[in-house]
DNA sequence: ATTGTGCAACTGGTCTGACCACTTGTCCCA
DNA sequence: TGGGACAAGTGGTCAGACCAGTTGCACAAT
């Protein structure tokens, strides 16, 4: 099979090359938005390439938002955004309110309130494998920031395992949307001002207290 | 002419459920950072599916930043975490549920560990058009027991007036979810069983307290 | 002629199995 | 002891097949 027009040898993936190409030909207007585009079978044909490969490309895009699949009909054009590094918020189609519109010091006072209580049903009905996964997330926490690295992982799992412990998935949910906040833009710019080395060794600190407290069952 | 929904929810796509799965083994602790994933052919014998499918879910977690694939070596645990969530056209969360999702009972004690809160909060933070809408939701939640209705919205406008009168909307939406999973059909069936005119009049008697411990200030 | 229905083509979703290119560790030989 | 060739393991890509959902159109019933 004939490749594709590269110029040499192919340094890339070839999902990114081809997800580059179809990226180009939205910006560049072949392609409308709400348009559909070809087939995958065609545009496989079309770019000398094969259909998985068009595929990976397609999910590429899937997730950066420009395209939507729908099964059975076809391939649609989403939005433009701006290409590579540089990614699109693009979310105001939302219509009561997102993670993403709450403040963030509004979170962190809901969090306050919220996972206290949650911790304490947590002490009351945590399982053997629920404390274990806390445990585990606990000791990841500590690994990363003696790494120096911000302990994401290993925060969000330490409150996802205690949500999971109080066996609710109405309360589970609500925690896991407080933490998706932590994703808006507004978050990120605080994130920089709050967190350092300092802050996560005292965090540690009280999450290591609340692990006690949640083993010995004391809400 | 009617494309009824379908009750049974159209499967999501394997490779998002395949995503999803990485994404928590992953936050979980079950990678470290840094650390190779087991290869593909043996991921995709674990979780029972084909490797292309595993690579599309692999494509999407490298898109998302949080993973990177190197030829003939293995892919890898990345430690930066700033992706920008792109993707806020298609699903609305990753994994979570949906209100609906979430069990009669389960809302019921969310709502009891989580309103307590919230009242306390705007006992201290209460304005007073904000102490007006509850007095006036109260008002018609007793009109409507009076006409021997279902004081449902009477009682859903005394519970969103207090959430609005704490000044935090991630609260507020929290809590709106909570009612919002009033409408699924678990609860339809529920609510014949629990709610007669008795209960109703329990409900308005301790609204009542707590609305005059919010005007005292009184968390 | 209008309306409703059912079929068939089209499209994405997934699987199987194969082959290639690259990386890496090892073992043998100079 | 050092260096190079080899082999195993891994991701990269391809080909073709079958399934399932969507859509439009032709045909039948009214």
């Amino acid at each position: 099979m004939s490749l594709m027009p590269l110029s040499t040898v192919p340094p890339q993936r070839l999902y990114r090359q081809i997800a580059d190409q179809l990226r180009h030909r939205v910006v560049l207007g072949e392609f409308a938005v709400g348009a559909r585009l070809p087939a995958e079978r065609d545009l496989a044909l079309q770019l000398g390439v094969s259909r998985p490969s068009v595929r990976e490309a397609l999910i590429a895009l899937e997730v950066e938002g420009m395209i939507e699949v729908r099964t059975g009909s076809g391939i649609y054009v989403q939005s433009l955004c701006i290409p590579a590094k540089s990614n699109a918020t693009t979310e105001p189609i939302s219509e009561p309110n997102t993670p993403a519109d709450w403040g963030p010091l509004e979170v962190m006072s809901a969090r306050i309130v919220v996972e206290a209580e949650v911790a304490a049903l947590a002490a009351l009905n945590a399982q053997k494998k629920d404390l274990q996964a806390i445990r585990t997330a606990l000791k990841k926490m500590k690994q990363e920031a003696a790494r120096d690295e911000l302990p994401r992982w290993g925060d969000e799992a330490f409150h996802e395992g205690i949500a999971k412990a109080c066996a609710n998935s109405a309360l589970l949910d609500t925690v896991q949307r407080f933490w998706q906040a932590r994703n808006g833009p507004l978050f990120q710019r605080l994130g920089d001002y709050f967190e350092h080395p300092a802050s996560w060794q005292a965090a540690i600190a009280e999450h290591q207290v609340v692990l006690d407290a949640i083993e010995a069952r004391d809400a």
